[in-house]
RNA sequence: GCCGAAGUGGUGGAACUGGCAGACGCGCUGGACUCAAAAUCCAGUCCUGUUAAAGGGGUGCGGGUUCGAUUCCCGCCUUCGGCACCA
């Protein structure tokens, strides 16, 4: 018989729904396993050749699972609310309704094709109203616990799809989905309360086994900061300024403010402001800007004086003045910071554009290592000092000192003496130490730094404060240096460019990549400095003691504060969840009662957007008339609908007890099934899907509808496919794979084992048809074996141990999703079995059975056809034995000094003295008039002899 | 700029905990079968060298640790993702 992919696949597949073999059972005594596929998207593209990778994958895992005896649940459904169809519609005219039905059948074909073991009797799809009901439902409690709220906030608005988007559908501030422009509007909108969760949802990520790379977007998405709020007053009023910063401690070095254009001070101080046309303009200008420009042009700082008013910093009761700039932000934070332009890059360089007093705080802390290691017991000398770059005349090199007999090579270096200044004691040691006269300028850096080191030459240890300054050459006039200097150190020249490799000596090797690299402001770690009670403190000594100061005295509190914001939930669109609410105008906004749900969506014929920004909904009066649900009187429905992510935040609930109509699932399935064991779906929604979905997960858990407060067990992402040129597939290039083609041409099975095997499970991948050719000629090869197999229920003697090992492989990498080496495992053991005359039954049982999983309708047509007993997906997963996983007989390699040699064949348990008498014999004569240093064995696996 | 991941033949990619680099697939070369082609089967395929071998080199670059490094450490370069004036 031939293989007929077409008749094979269609018949299995008949087999396979008529006994509803892959039916998951609400009570079972099998254990439980629940395997989740991200629902797709139902687009009018039809399936694309990723959307079977992450499914053949968890079908693998789910087919494997009942072979191990689970009771599996795998199901699959539609996430069909949403703007592409909405889009689709009124492009080509027909009703969103309808254009999801035709697309849902299309999408439902192509998967059933692929023969996966979904339960369909637990098909679910959000626009259907049975379903959202139970989206409405979570929405009311919601609701009800004051999670839900409308707001007036500016929000941002995509100028072409006329709708507001949440921060989270914004990149580089374009719109997402279809590019336009983004600007700010404000809009009262529904909002979600998520930060409320924020802690939560990052102390969860614990209890869950995601991949570490899907954990950590999840946190830096929410992007938690702890700090301090702090008051500034405003001079001659009662106003004050609240800032948040995360760094208190350099409170003493700030020397402006900066608040935000949106920032409400400049209304409320507008009779005191001098120049407040110049401010409003400002303002007009920074609104006109898409967050696009504002993001891109971080280079060019712009900003306005509020002149006629001045901030009181709180520590030093010092005046700074007030700039309004658009570098601070209203969403984050309180809108305001205090700016610090010695520790800060961007404060740093507003501060030298406008010329702002810019004062250190903090300096750089070196420890001494190495020869210039602190010496214990020996006292520290504080002093100042000046560590001096002296450049050469004409060319980029500079001046260094070798110390000689102390092993040092440093910058010229001296104290400061009292009421000297830095540039002075420089231009002094120069001359004293190099015997250089001629100096042309002199540049003092703005920041010193703490320098601790032993002192070799005068044996103490050294505590330095550092100041440097830069010095040019003139000429090369020359008087010969002090005895004492020049038996202490010869000065030699070397290029810039490499300096920091000679100069070892620690402590100068900051100032000189400064030098290299021009200045900047130091953000690092180090000792306060300039800051009264702070002083000798540590960073994080200074944050707390500032903290507490600020408490005691009543100007601040400490703060958290998080990237993520409330979760914008309105969409001014109609292909979305109806929100239940209605507005009364004597009783404001009021829930739709429980018992009236779903508040189904209308059937609207015209879907064309108003400018003015409102619902298509919004013209449907007969629909927005309602009566108050508290008061009875005439009340206005809301137009608003729900963004498409709502429905997918908790359809794995639904799954469990999809057809039930008065609870979103029953409490004891819930129970049963307990967690998604293994979560699977696209890289692209590692962090909000997740994040939303975790969210109403823990909501639900608050209010008791759900026993565990995580959602998801493990969570995996496959990579993108691409096209085989490299680009992402889309029909205006040409480049797409209808993966009907394929099941067509190749069959479902080819398809399948090309996808898991095409490389690496969580990379990007390009498509390759060659790829797939090869793919179909190992299904060939694998039907084709059935004629060498021959009677027997045991193991092949001669492949016994390699089935042995390819059993741990496959079954270790399917679960590990490395399904391309398991699959490669099974293609080397295949060439093994092909080698020989003939195999045994049980030869190839075992091997159908590890191939199943991907490859089910050919395995299950083998297996009939070889007359074996009931259907292969009622076997049992094969088990290895430990002991059969070594050979009798190992070969090992012979390295001299690690380079490969030899190879010899010795016993398993062979004893070392007796190996290494065998490794003799055969490299006899190589070792004349050599030495052997060293014989190394490591037992079973290598040999390295080392020889001079 | 910050964070993360990765760099291995012509190509997709393997390599346990530091132990034979290149498994497996693709492509390519030669052969068998065929009137011929396709399909299939057999052999070869990191580079260099050679009739063949021996030998030498080789996992982005430069150092280091080790008997031994694709793997560990230090310093660079490049690519791809994510975030981006977050105070």
């Amino acid at each position: 018989m031939n293989y007929n992919h077409k008749e094979v696949e269609k018949k299995w597949q008949e087999i396979w729904e008529e006994k509803e073999v892959f039916k998951a059972s609400n009570n079972s005594d099998k254990p439980k396993y629940y395997a989740l596929m991200e629902f797709p998207y139902p687009s009018g593209a039809g399936l694309h050749v990723g959307h079977p990778r992450g499914m053949t994958a968890l079908d693998v895992i789910a087919r494997k699972r009942r072979l191990e005896g689970y009771n599996v649940l795998y199901p699959m459904g539609w996430d069909a609310f949403g703007l592409p169809t909405e889009n689709y519609a009124i492009k080509n005219k027909i009703h969103p309704r309808i254009a999801t039905d035709q697309n849902i059948k299309v999408f439902k074909r192509q998967i059933k094709s692929l023969g996966f073991s979904f339960d369909w009797s637990r098909e679910i799809d959000t626009t259907d109203p049975s379903y959202y009901k139970w989206t409405q439902w979570i929405f009311l409690k919601l609701f009800e616990h004051g999670l839900a709220y409308k707001s007036k906030a500016t929000i941002n608005w995509c100028t072409s799809c006329k709708i507001g988007l949440a921060n989270e559908e914004v990149e580089g501030g374009k719109c997402e989905r279809c590019g336009g422009e983004v600007v700010q509007k404000e809009k009262e909108q529904w909002m979600l309360k998520i930060t409320e969760y924020a802690d939560k949802l990052i102390e969860g990520l614990k209890e869950t086994n995601y991949i570490e790379r899907v954990k950590t977007s999840q946190i830096n998405w929410i992007g938690k900061s702890s700090g301090s709020e702090v008051n500034f007053n405003i001079k001659g009023t009662d106003k004050n300024i609240k800032v948040y910063t995360t760094r208190p401690d350099t409170l003493f070095g700030a020397t402006y403010m900066v608040i935000a254009p949106e920032h409400p001070l400049v209304q409320e101080m507008a009779e005191k402001l001098e120049n407040l046309s110049e401010i409003n303009m400002y303002k007009e200008e920074a609104k006109k800007k898409t967050d696009f420009e504002r993001t891109e042009l971080v280079k060019n700082k712009t900003g306005v004086e509020l002149k006629g008013i001045k901030a009181i910093n709180p520590v030093n009761n010092e005046e700074v003045p007030i700039w309004i700039s658009d570098y601070v932000m209203m969403g984050y934070g309180t809108g305001a910071i205090m700016a610090v332009p010695a520790h800060d890059d961007r404060d740093y360089e507003f501060a030298k554009k406008f010329n702002i007093p810019i004062r250190q705080v903090i300096a750089e802390e070196f420890l001494g290592e190495g020869k210039d290691k602190i010496r214990e017991g020996k006292p520290f000398a504080k002093r100042k000092n000046v560590h001096v770059i002296v450049k050469h005349w004409s060319e980029e090199k500079i001046l260094y000192l070798d110390w000689g007999k102390h092993g040092w090579k440093s910058l010229v270096i001296g104290g400061i003496e009292d009421g000297e200044k830095a540039e002075d004691a420089a231009i002094r040691e120069v001359k004293e130490e190099t015997g250089y006269q001629d100096i042309r300028s002199v540049k003092a850096f703005g920041f010193e730094y703490h320098s601790k080191f032993y002192a070799v030459h005068k044996d103490i240890n050294r505590h330095a404060i550092v100041s440097t300054v830069v010095i040019e050459l003139e000429s090369d006039e020359y008087i010969e240096p002090k005895k004492q200097e020049k038996e202490l150190h010869l000065a030699h020249w070397i290029d810039i460019k490499g300096a920091d490799k000679v100069i070892d000596v620690k402590d100068n090797l900051g100032e000189l990549y400064t030098f290299i690299n021009g200045e900047t402001p130091y953000t690092g770690d180090g000792v306060l400095i300039n800051s009264e009670f702070l002083n000798g403190l540590k960073v994080e000594e200074a944050k707390e003691k500032m903290t507490e100061w600020l408490i005691e005295k009543g100007i601040g509190q400490k703060k958290i504060n998080y990237r993520l914001n409330d979760w914008v939930f309105s969409r001014q669109k109609y292909w979305g969840e109806p929100i239940p609410m209605v507005h009364c105008d004597k009783c404001g906004y009021v829930p739709v009662p429980y018992e009236n749900l779903p508040v189904e969506l209308p059937y609207v014929k015209s879907y064309e957007y108003t400018d003015t920004g409102e619902s298509p909904l919004a013209k449907m009066t007969d629909w927005i008339k309602t009566t108050c649900p508290t008061c009875g009187g005439e009340a206005k429905r809301e137009t608003d609908v729900m963004p498409n992510w709502a429905g997918s935040s908790w359809y794995y609930l639904r799954y469990m007890d999809p057809h039930n109509d008065k609870e979103i699932a029953s409490k004891d399935v819930i129970k049963y099934w307990d967690k998604v064991d293994w979560y699977n779906g696209g890289m692209e929604h590692t962090t909000r899907h997740l994040l939303y979905a975790r969210f109403w997960h823990k909501f639900l858990y608050d209010i008791g509808v759900v026993p565990t407060s995580e959602p998801f067990n493990i969570r995996t992402s496959h990579g993108m496919i691409l096209a085989s040129d490299g680009n992402k597939m889309s029909k205006s290039k040409g480049n797409v794979v209808n993966p009907d083609e394929i099941v067509d041409a190749q069959g479902a099975d080819t398809l399948r084992t090309y996808e898991m095997f095409i490389g690496d499970f969580e990379k990007t991948v390009a498509w390759s048809e060659n790829g797939v050719n090869g793919c179909r000629r190992f299904l060939d090869r694998v039907w084709k074996l059935s004629d060498k197999v021959i009677l027997g229920d045991e193991y092949s003697k001669d492949t016994e141990s390699m089935i042995h090992k390819t059993i741990k492989k496959v079954t270790d990498d399917y679960e590990n999703m490395k399904f391309n080496t398991g699959i490669a495992a099974l293609m080397t053991l295949l060439n093994k079995y092909n080698e020989k005359e003939n195999i045994t039954d049980a030869d190839y049982k075992v091997f159908l059975t590890l191939i199943n999983p991907v490859a089910p309708h050919i395995t299950e047509e083998l297996w009939t056809i070889k007359g074996y007993k009931g259907m292969i997906n009622e076997q049992a997963w094969p088990k290895y034995d430990k002991e059969k996983l070594v050979d009798d007989t190992i070969e090992v390699p012979i390295q001299v000094n690690g380079k490969l040699k030899a190879k010899i064949v010795i016993d398993k348990d062979e004893e070392e003295a007796s190996v290494l008498e065998k490794m003799r014999c055969e490299l006899q004569g190589m070792f004349d008039g050599k030495e052997i240093v060293k014989e190394i064995y490591v037992k079973g696996k290598i040999i390295n002899v080392v020889v001079k």
